[in-house]
DNA sequence: CGGATTTGACCCGCGC
DNA sequence: GCGCGGGTCAAATCCG
């Protein structure tokens, strides 16, 4: 993969064959105010990439390892891609509760970055949807948050803040 | 008590 | 081959 701390924006490198994807849709808004967040400027990438250890296919390995031995089956056959979106979003609050329920399975720091980076999945089951939520040293107010995967359930959560309309702008522009 | 979070170890790809 | 950076696992812990 292409490993650049600033590859949100150069997707469409990789996939010029596939032509399955829309390589650039984006979305722009402008200092839209909901209560407490302020989204500046929301950027939208659509990209995919190459399958790594899980994807929708994974189904019933379930038992996945031994203690002893690690293996790790993977399924190098796989090559199917899957969607990721980018969100650069201002908001004081790094937890943007988009409707779903996140489960946090990582956190690792990020070079050049004093924040660390968190990794959600969503806790539906057999939905399996990461999101990763990073912030930027500079100005504490950008938060960049990753989504991939298509969620396959509805939301469970009504709540009518501005996150919960925009993830589902996001569902229905794909 | 059960589910979510924390957090260090592990894994893997890649560049040197 | 080794080190590094990024992603994931999972046991321990926390918290309702």
């Amino acid at each position: 993969m292409n490993v650049n701390s600033s590859d949100f924006f150069s997707y469409s490198s990789s996939s010029a064959s596939s032509a399955a994807a829309t390589n650039s849709s984006y979305l722009s808004l402008n200092m839209v105010n909901s209560n407490h967040v302020n989204y500046e400027q929301i950027m939208m990438g659509t990209l995919t990439e190459k399958d790594s250890s899980w994807d929708t296919g994974d189904h019933v390995s379930d038992v996945q390892n031994t203690v002893s031995d690690k293996i790790k089956m993977r399924k190098p056959e796989k090559k199917i891609r899957k969607p990721k979106h980018a969100f650069q979003t201002r908001s004081q609050v790094d937890i943007l509760d988009d409707g779903y329920r996140w489960r946090k399975y990582g956190q690792k720091a990020v070079k050049n970055n004093k924040f660390p980076r968190n990794y959600y999945r969503c806790t539906h089951q057999g939905c399996n949807v990461k999101k990763q939520v990073q912030r930027l040293s500079n100005d504490d107010g950008v938060v960049v948050t990753t989504y991939e995967g298509v969620h396959s359930h509805p939301i469970e959560k009504t709540t009518d803040n501005f996150e919960n309309i925009l993830t589902q702008m996001q569902i229905y522009t794909r």
